[in-house]
DNA sequence: CAGTATCCTTTACGATACTG
DNA sequence: CAGTATCGTAAAGGATACTG
């Protein structure tokens, strides 16, 4: 098992767990996965799907993912054109297990919510 | 299974599902669990077991967590006063999710690693 | 349709000094 | 020892306008 405590911050910066973790990290690419689960989406069904994300940070969390091997981007050149995004294996095997931690979240949620009014109180 | 995507803004800051997974974003909170899956820490020795956080960032992140019910904090007047931190057992649990998530990174950051390279060329 | 470009705000984080 | 206070930086994100 890799270490990912206990680094300096040269060590920490160029630790691939802290990396590969650190993009799950953001808002946005856990519901960009989950989004592309059941198939590919074009650009303009991904953004409706996901609902309040906006057209330029749909795009960069898109690259992100593209660049890691979570998903691949294929245009079918039109006119109009049309781009296609689906998930790799490896991105069907992270959004599964994050698809665990939110149906961890979703049996949690009323317990965590009593903690914060507990703690603000 | 509540509903994650396809919300609007308002109902995206008030969806319980999200308010959690938000909470495991950011780099230091998976990190502070993990460091007290082992027993109880000291503020001194969770510092160093990370390695490189600074002062404040651990204090904002022990409280954050604390608010949601994952640590309990308690005093130890002294002189010297020690102050000790411990998972609850939702936090226990939510660290062990989060574990899964890191082991496999750690298989497979090699992979990832690969398609940065290949993205990237 | 699927983006870019620009500008702005917010949030996280870092560095350092100080304190009961 | 375990913080708080203050200041500054950087990255993420939001809003809006424009384009092949």
């Amino acid at each position: 098992m890799l270490q990912i405590t206990a680094l300096t911050k040269t060590e920490a910066e160029n630790c691939p767990i802290r990396q590969i973790l650190s993009k799950v990290t953001g808002k946005w690419q856990l519901l960009i996965l989950f989004a592309l689960q059941d198939g590919s989406l074009r650009f303009g069904a991904l953004k409706r799907v996901i609902g309040d994300i906006t057209q330029r940070v749909l795009t960069e969390n898109l690259r992100s993912l593209e660049r890691d091997g979570y998903l691949t981007r294929s245009v079918d050149p039109g006119p109009p054109v049309a781009v296609h995004y689906q998930l790799t294996e490896l991105g069907r095997e992270l959004a599964g297990l994050l698809e665990t931690l939110a149906e961890w979240a979703a049996r949690n949620h009323g317990v965590i919510r009593k903690a914060r009014q507990r703690y603000d109180g």
